[in-house]
DNA sequence: ATAGAGCCTAGAGTTAACTCTAGATCAAGC
DNA sequence: GCTTGATCTAGAGTTAACTCTAGGCTCTAT
């Protein structure tokens, strides 16, 4: 069993062309082949597909997503530099929250703004 | 009074290209200009320049900001539909910050699972 | 009066991250 | 046996958003 690169397309939102190309660029690790050489993805792929999509929702440059796989593909003596990687992004990820919470705060500034324009210039025209 | 590129460049973080790119593509509003041409940023100016960098940072296109700016320009009658752009980003930024905080938790999972790996494999070494 | 700093324009170049194309294979159904 | 649909590779093309270059002003300080 496994899905087929199609199938992987369909249930991840990627296209076809982004799946072949993270795996051309060391994004995706190699996945295997059936008889005619397409490509099979068993369940720990597409896990490994969607950490990787988490990585790169979050800011990560497809370069050090890159240097991630390749230490999880180098076994369990690399899981200390996995865990210093992954503690950094999420301060990383932490910090773009803040970021993003304090933008919010400033657009409902900006709309309070307008409506008190409009507010004003109603009851101009009733005056 | 008034501030030259430079000093804006300096003092919002864009570079000096940057900014003069922003006003060719209509996404910065035309700023003024002394007697020999050269640009003075009005603290207006400042003011506006920083709302859009809040659009660009929550994400939105520059096309849409240009389409923003070209409402600003055409005064007050725009004000609503301002609000209605506004306020679909900010339920834009709202669900950026919802998918980041289950990022987080991801990101949280997996290193505490790696963590569980050191633990396990620390106690083999005792054994 | 000249050197240097900071500004100008038009337009070319860069970068990241896809996205698409051409030409080929291969399995399944009519 | 032939078409259709999904897959393959290598490599070219695209897009957004800058970023830089060349060549040319203008003001200030030596």
């Amino acid at each position: 069993m496994g899905l087929t690169i199609g199938q992987i397309a369909e249930n991840t939102g990627l296209s076809i062309h982004t799946l072949r190309y993270y795996e051309k660029e060391g994004i995706m690790p190699h996945v295997k082949r059936n008889e005619s050489g397409n490509r099979i993805y068993e369940p720990e792929d597409v896990e490994v597909l969607k950490f990787i999509c988490c990585l790169k929702e979050t800011g990560m440059p497809v370069k050090e997503i890159k240097k991630f796989v390749s230490l999880l593909m180098m076994g369990e003596q690399t899981i200390e530099d996995r865990i210093t990687i992954l503690l950094r992004q999420k301060e990383n990820v932490q910090s773009q929250v803040d970021q993003l919470l304090s933008y919010i705060q400033m657009l409902d500034g900006k709309v309070e703004f307008y409506k008190s324009i409009l507010e004003s210039s109603k009851k101009e025209k009733r005056v």
